[in-house]
DNA sequence: GTAACGTCAACAAC
DNA sequence: CGTTGTTGACGTTA
């Protein structure tokens, strides 16, 4: 269905002309690389370009039903069966002015009463990013709310936020701004916890984003967001906020005013359905959304009004515009809890007013799923079935791969063809070593009593890992490094020590599957959070010395060649956690002597295919040794995995290719698929 | 249970 | 009228 069709140069005159409600500031000069970069002309999944080209260019083409106006907003002319309807957003487009594009020296006037070199523009949109001000009701002439409110930090070093060779595809901006957030979340978190404190890492990282303008698709639109797929999953709210999915770091309803032929009305634009009040059936297609306000907590109950999001809903309601919807969750494996799922675009079908529990007025909502979009929380449910009861799961050949010697059941399945499953091989949950783990430098246990804890500076497993431990509370892994050390059982702590991570074994509901064309894969049931360990690459190891020709042809053959950018970099972000005298060592490719053969025995991890943009990464680990020369090689998750989504990491460059002296192996020719394929791997 | 928090739109003030 | 400054609402997170 053509939903633009509609579009016309009378409409994109109207973008022209439309008048902001609010005060426009100098979107210009972008201050950062990054930034400089995602407001190029070209792209369109850009925030705001003012130059950015007629809807009428051909070389244009929008993901979905949203068409940049003048002021780089999209908007979406939706056709349906209530008529056509014109709406140029007005409000959103706050940042259209133009002036200073080339306008460079501007990048440190403000200095916001700081030493440092300023880099942002002029922090007036909101007025209040940084304030210093009295907060609160503050009838308080005695003083009584006065809060002091940290500066944000802006960073100084623009070439920080820029990545070698940053794509300009929407997909790659959304995950290397998610990709950032949550590496500089890790950090804040890592430095909260030496401190025993907790100061939100989450709301922090993301206002070191905001503050530097580091993020994708600013200015709200109607309909998809370039870069934000059906099913992609979020551990915070502010990840939403960076990628432009849904604006308000707390509300629940997103909306802007947009104009309808010659009126000028809120519309919502995105919401997050909390799971408060959820359907309780199995409808995927159907929410119902209670209306914001009423039952705040510093004061009485009262009846829902109908102003602000709630305005905006009812006005949808008869405008019929699609409405992003992300649903909420819970996630299994994180006993915080709650995850967010963009379940894809929606329409309001019906409206209404009910009483709640307490007796006050709430507004409701009915939204019915837009056809003919790919599967969002129905897939989520569907795992979760499985999970609950594998015998659900259909077309499997095998209930447990590993024939009950992993913790959970490894389950093959074929969905695609006739192939009754992968060769022959012996599936082991360790490593073997060509010689015996006794003969290697043992490991060198702490004295924690209990379990090790930041900032313990007694701690030995600490120090060996620089000063820090390498795993959240969670069990996530805090940053790419050279070597992980987990404590081992020379080590007094208990077996619950968030320093044994990987050594406990795999934690998620594996299936190998028939890929299409990439012969088989390995997915999750589970949704993976960004840095969770995903599994061990098992096999036989092999030293270096001992390679001979017949491994050329050994499909299964890991070795620790240098891996994309992406892999190298996934740390990058962080060091925006520093104080500026701080020395955060990015650590990159550390060539190992080791190999993993995993033909004749081996593990999940075996299946694992090549990606040029992967979502999992190896990182070399100690546990039951400290010889550095015979790491385990561990995966982790690189970023937030939906279930079901194929796990790739990075193969590598070929050695050829590399010319150094390693082993040269044919490449071979890359199937990933990834806007960013380097074409060949291995 | 509760403290602390960021963003935006709306409003207020120049 | 155009622009800048201030505030309340919103709900999340640990």
């Amino acid at each position: 269905m053509e939903r633009n069709s509609n579009f016309s140069p009378s409409s994109s005159q109207e973008g022209l002309d439309a008048k902001p409600l609010r005060s426009l500031t100098p979107m210009f000069p972008a201050p950062f690389g990054f930034n400089a970069y995602t407001q190029s002309a070209t792209p369109p999944f850009v925030c705001v370009s003012p130059f950015a080209q007629f809807p009428g260019n051909p070389s244009f083409q929008p993901l979905a039903a949203g068409v940049l106006n003048s002021n780089g907003v999209t908007f979406a002319g939706v056709s349906d069966s209530n008529g056509p309807i014109n709406a140029t957003p007005i409000s959103a487009a706050y940042r259209a002015n133009v002036h200073s594009l080339d306008d460079e020296d501007e990048e440190e006037e403000e200095e916001e009463e700081e030493d440092e070199p300023v880099f942002t523009r002029k922090s007036s949109k909101s007025g209040r990013k940084i304030k210093r001000s009295h907060l609160g009701g503050s009838d308080g002439l005695d003083g009584t709310k006065i809060k002091r409110v940290k500066p944000v930090r802006k960073i100084f070093d623009k070439s920080l936020l820029l990545l070698p060779s940053s794509s300009n595809h929407p997909r790659e901006t959304v995950e290397m701004v998610l990709s950032t957030f949550d590496a500089l979340r890790r950090r804040l978190l890592q430095l909260d916890e030496l401190e025993d404190i907790n100061r939100r890492p989450d709301l922090r990282a993301g206002a070191i984003m905001m503050t530097n303008e580091f993020r994708a698709n600013m200015g709200k639109r109607i309909g998809s967001i370039p870069g934000v797929e059906i099913g992609d999953i979020f551990y915070f709210r502010i990840e939403m906020c960076v990628v432009g999915l849904h604006a308000p770091s707390m509300a629940g309803i997103d909306y802007m005013t947009a104009r309808f032929d010659h009126q000028e009305e809120p519309v919502a634009v995105c919401i997050v359905s909390s799971g408060g009040y959820e359907n309780a059936d199995d409808d995927v297609d159907v929410l119902v959304y209670s209306g914001q306000g009423g039952n705040n907590r510093y004061e009485e109950k009262h009846d829902q009004k109908l102003e602000r999001g709630n305005l905006a809903l009812e006005k949808s309601t008869y405008r019929k515009n699609e409405i992003r919807v992300v649903r909420s969750a819970k996630d299994p494996n994180c006993q915080t809890g709650k995850i967010y799922i963009y379940d894809g675009l929606y329409k309001i079908q019906d409206a209404w007013k009910e009483k709640s529990k307490s007796g006050f007025n709430v507004f409701k909502y009915k939204l019915l799923r837009e056809p003919g979009q790919r599967d969002g929380i129905a897939v989520w449910k569907m795992t979760q079935k499985w999970i609950e009861n594998p015998s659900l799961r259909g077309r499997v050949i095998l209930p447990d791969l590993s024939s009950g010697i992993e913790n959970i059941p490894v389950c093959l399945v074929n969905e695609v063809d006739h192939e009754k499953g992968p060769s022959h091989f012996t599936y082991v949950t360790k490593v073997r070593y060509s010689k015996p783990i006794s003969s290697m430098k043992p490991s060198q246990g702490c004295r924690c009593l209990s379990v090790c804890l930041p900032g313990d500076r007694n701690c030995s497993c600490a120090q060996v890992n620089g000063g820090d431990l390498p795993y959240s509370s969670l069990g996530l892994i805090a940053s790419r490094r050279n070597m992980i050390y987990e404590c081992s059982d020379s080590c007094q702590c208990s077996y619950n020590c968030r320093n044994r991570v990987t050594q406990k074994g795999i934690r998620l509901h594996f299936e190998v599957f028939r890929t299409r064309n990439r012969g088989w894969g390995l997915r999750s049931w589970d949704p993976i959070r960004a840095g969770s360990f995903i599994c061990e690459y098992t096999g036989e190891v092999i030293d270096e010395s001992k390679v001979d020709l017949d491994d050329d042809d050994d499909d299964y053959l890991f070795q620790t060649a240098c891996p994309g950018e992406k892999t190298l970099r996934w740390n990058y972000g962080a060091e925006l956690a520093e104080e500026p005298s701080g020395t955060f060592s990015t650590d990159t490719y550390n060539p190992l002597p080791i190999m993993v053969s995993a033909r004749n025995m081996g593990n999940v991890a075996r299946f694992m295919n090549h990606s040029c943009s992967p979502n999992v990464f190896w990182q070399p680990v100690q546990h039951d040794h400290s010889d550095d020369g015979h790491p385990h090689i561990m995966f982790f998750a690189m970023k937030h995995i939906p279930p079901m989504t194929e796990l790739t990491y990075d193969y590598g460059v070929s050695g050829k290719e590399r010319g150094s002296g390693g082993v040269s192996r044919r490449a071979k020719r890359c199937l990933c698929g990834s806007p960013a394929c380097r074409g060949s791997f291995g």
